[in-house]
DNA sequence: ACGATAACTGAACGATCGTTTAGTTTGTTG
DNA sequence: CAACAAACTAAACGATCGTTCAGTTATCGT
């Protein structure tokens, strides 16, 4: 169940402990001593196998990003979807790399970045096979629809403490993942509104050129 | 267009900077001497006036609460999401306390778990509401769809930057809010989904009582 | 005008930070 | 076993952290 490189050096070790913690933490709160001592060395090891606390994220971020886009069986090799699935699949393991991803979006990095837009890309090729393949609807913005699929879901990853919270379970648990899945399920199959009301109200509005701001943004309703 | 607690006072000025710079680098990442430099005063001041920076931190965090819960004009007094809108639309104005809201939900402080509740106990009503009036949908889990839903907006305000870059424009932006806006409402009324396959799909392999997580976890597809 | 009170500064304190350095242990290779 | 390289530790360095403190400036009621 685990990964292929699951390596046990001390380099490998200090690694780990450094996601661990700042997944935990974040990586301003993250201390190269604690680092080491979670790791169970001494704090100058972790600077000499890194050269220094900036290359030991870059590290991190690097390892993190390969697992995301790496499977195990068969598939294409930059699913990361897939590999997503995979991690919510076996929870208790993964759980520290789901907490450094959700770091990874949240502080702004470069390479938070790139797997941001890579993560877009994926999931606007997936929409087209879908609208081609006559499973989904097509839409007039194709691209915000994707980057508004991502965000929904990688809000999912970073809002899961408050998930949990709300729902009463464990973060990443089953049945967490259950409930929010089918609730997505639901809007995404039968839409949320009854009729075309507020989308058209909101089309208008915009084709009047945002006269007043003010209007749209209380037109979107519940879109926030 | 400023809030009527626009005071001048010293203190103000010091917590508007805590604010500024909270909000950009996150708490671990801002020292009160840098919060003293911005607010153009000493570091013994800002201590002097909040008795520490844990303290300015939650001074912070009760002032942007009490500002998102405030509505000028009319309204009934707890409207988050009407505040929210008012804010979307002077950006330059209350960005920074956009950031510094989008900072409350990511370090998982008690000021934001209480907001992020409130939030989904007022979306919930508004689904109610909706409901009952005829113009939504019922759902089969009432409070994991509000909950999907805040976690969606909260999702768009926190990936902000992220979704600015990705359609080529500055952090909430007219055009990004629109485009966002209306990829939700596409969806919100017409849904994803040509048919239910995916959703029935969804609901029989959870019946089977979940023999195979990674099934499941397939099966969901988009939804991450 | 004057004492009291609050606002405010600049220097200092101890703690902790990332990093360096010197020296020790461990492992490999001849 | 000798010799060299890598792994590793403990101590120390300078910088910066939050906070304290002594002293100065401004505010204000009487």
């Amino acid at each position: 169940m685990r990964s292929a490189k699951d390596d046990s050096t001390t380099r490998a070790r200090i690694r780990d402990a450094a996601i661990l913690l700042i997944g935990q933490k974040g990586f301003a709160a993250t201390s190269a001593r604690a680092v080491a001592a979670e790791a169970g060395v001494s704090a100058g090891l972790v600077i000499h196998h890194f050269g220094g606390m900036r290359q030991l994220k870059t590290a991190c971020d690097d390892f993190i990003i390969t697992e995301v886009a790496r499977r195990k069986t068969g598939m294409s090799e930059g699913d990361v979807t897939a590999s997503l699935n995979e991690w919510y699949s076996d929870l208790d393991a993964y759980q520290p790399w789901l907490n450094y991803l959700s770091r990874l979006f949240t502080d702004d990095s470069d390479a938070g970045a790139e797997l941001f837009d890579r993560i877009v890309t994926m999931t606007a090729g997936m929409l087209e096979d879908g609208v081609s393949s006559q499973q989904m609807r097509p839409s007039t913005d194709a691209h915000a629809r994707a980057l508004l699929l991502v965000t929904h879901s990688l809000g999912t990853l970073i809002l899961q403490s408050h998930i949990a919270r709300s729902l009463d379970t464990a973060r990443f648990s089953l049945e967490s993942l259950s409930r929010m899945g089918n609730a997505a399920l639901e809007i995404y199959t039968d839409g949320l509104y009854v009729d075309s009301g507020v989308l058209n109200a909101s089309r208008d509005a915009a084709s009047v050129a945002h006269q007043h701001q003010a209007e749209k943004g209380q037109g979107s309703g519940p879109t926030l």
